[in-house]
RNA sequence: GGAUGGAUUCCCGAGUGGCCAAAGGGGACAGACUGUAAAUCUGCUGCAAAUUGCUUCGGUGGUUCGAAUCCACCUCCAUCCA
């Protein structure tokens, strides 16, 4: 099967300015292509691994990428889909967002002897004329086209700033430097960013007469809708200092039933032909399949030993109880009063919830188990000498465990 | 620059002098049921030394025994006009 057709298989492919010549390209090896990332954060999340994913799959098709760092368009700030403005990010941020980019791509993609880019585009907007760019690259922007884009309909009912209105034209004269410097003809992004990328394609055909394509990336949407990736406490993200492989693992291990399929065919590298079988799965054998989903994706992201670990750990943990490694929490001396610790300044010094009232509202429904017993007196209180060896398990609900030892 | 409307807890949104830690909904969290899923039902949702105390309704000051609520100024947002 042609890189192209599996990439639809997958369900990977949303829109598309020019079906076959791009599977011209792409099948062939002819693909010069770029993908952007905002540097918003100091790690790349789950959305971005979609695209790292996308990446190395063309790349092992013979294609060439491009991963373009947003260091200059980051300094904007992408309006898209958004209902407020983004927060201003200082130059030092950015700056320092774009090395952790860096770093955690460099373990994706191969990017030795040329055979993938990565560029930054403050490299060339920071350097822009105002007056220049409105002359060279504005005069070809419509506004009235640009406002019936749907990326800005959201943000036309909240208001949007002249900044951020910019950001199209950034992210297309981006193309459009690619294009010319190194041959980039096509485009690649999320599917929010599609009236981005079109401008860019546009921009390259007046201004130079040539035609570049674009090709958005379906979003990784759940069933109810909302992007997946995210958890209430934020991003799910591949660091593995602000997401554990533990909890990475345990996010797809939860994913719903009608999710997990789906999720499998996009992200994971398994073949077709396994997937289909899998496809016809039903009820409590898909938690087999999320097994599966999560571990391939541990693994991926930070490795099979890290992957196998936290597979045992979670099998051990939701089995038994009690896992070898599992979160642990360390107590000092200053927090016993008196040679004691209630179990309240147990959950909340174990990180198990934030609060001390959170604590008492979980214990007294019936939330908190120590050691598999359940605990329901919130007066209860422990000593040092209950933490010694192993130390204690605490769980607050389902899912969160925190072994307990004395510094 | 002018006119009008607005800012309430994680979000939406009620509240127009005491009965307000603030209705209702959503979300989150916990329990039951399950398959570490979904749906459903129940509880719960400012903080704490917890039948009590303390801090919250954009900000600052004021009126009052008492302010989310009234007054003044300021900040921000939306809509219309320029």
């Amino acid at each position: 099967m042609k890189i192209y057709d599996e990439l639809k298989a997958r369900g990977l492919i949303a829109q598309v300015t020019d079906e076959t010549l791009i599977a011209d390209l792409v099948n062939n090896g002819k693909a010069t292509f770029y993908i952007g990332f905002d540097p918003t954060a100091d790690s790349l999340h789950v959305g971005h691994f979609m695209a790292l994913c996308l990446m190395k799959r063309l790349q092992m098709a013979g294609n060439k990428p491009i991963a373009l760092i947003g260091g200059g368009t980051g300094m904007i700030g992408d309006p898209s889909g958004r209902s407020d403005m983004r927060q201003m990010m200082t130059k030092e941020t950015i700056q320092h967002n774009c090395d952790c980019f860096k770093e955690q791509m460099s373990r994706f993609i191969d990017f030795s002897e040329g055979k993938a880019l990565m560029v930054n585009n403050a490299d060339w907007l920071l350097d822009l004329n105002y007056i220049e760019v409105l002359r060279e690259v504005g005069a070809h922007f419509s506004v009235n086209r640009m406002l019936a884009a749907e990326c800005y309909k959201q943000r036309m009912e909240k208001g949007l700033s002249f900044l951020e209105f910019n950001y199209m034209i950034m992210q297309a004269y981006d193309f459009y430097a690619l294009f010319q410097k190194y041959g980039c003809n096509l485009q690649f992004g999320g599917d929010d960013q599609w009236s981005n990328m079109l401008a860019g394609t546009e921009l390259i055909r007046r201004k130079l007469g040539k035609d570049a394509s674009a090709m958005t990336i379906t979003l990784l949407l759940n069933s109810e809708g909302k992007k997946m990736g995210k958890t209430q406490s934020g991003a799910v993200w591949l660091d593995p200092n602000k997401t554990s492989p533990f909890d990475f693992y345990q996010y797809w291990r939860n994913v719903g039933d009608d999710d997990v399929l789906k999720c499998i065919r996009m992200l994971t590298f398994l073949p077709l032909e396994q997937i289909d079988e899998m496809d016809k799965w039903e009820g409590s054998q898909l938690n087999q399949a999320k097994e599966i989903l999560a571990y391939e994706l541990t693994s991926l992201v930070h490795g099979e030993e890290e992957a196998k670990r936290a597979q045992e750990s979670a099998r051990a943990l939701f089995s038994q109880g009690n896992a070898a490694d599992m979160p642990t929490a360390e107590l000092g001396d200053a927090d016993f009063k008196d040679g004691k610790i209630d179990i309240l300044g147990v959950l909340v010094a174990g990180g198990l919830t934030p609060t001390r009232s959170e604590a008492r509202r979980a214990v007294q429904q019936g939330g908190v188990s120590v050691d598999g017993e359940k605990e329901t007196d919130i007066y209860k209180t422990y000593v040092k000498e209950d933490f010694a060896g192993d130390g204690k398990v605490f769980k607050r609900g389902k899912k969160n465990f925190r072994k307990v030892v004395v510094k």
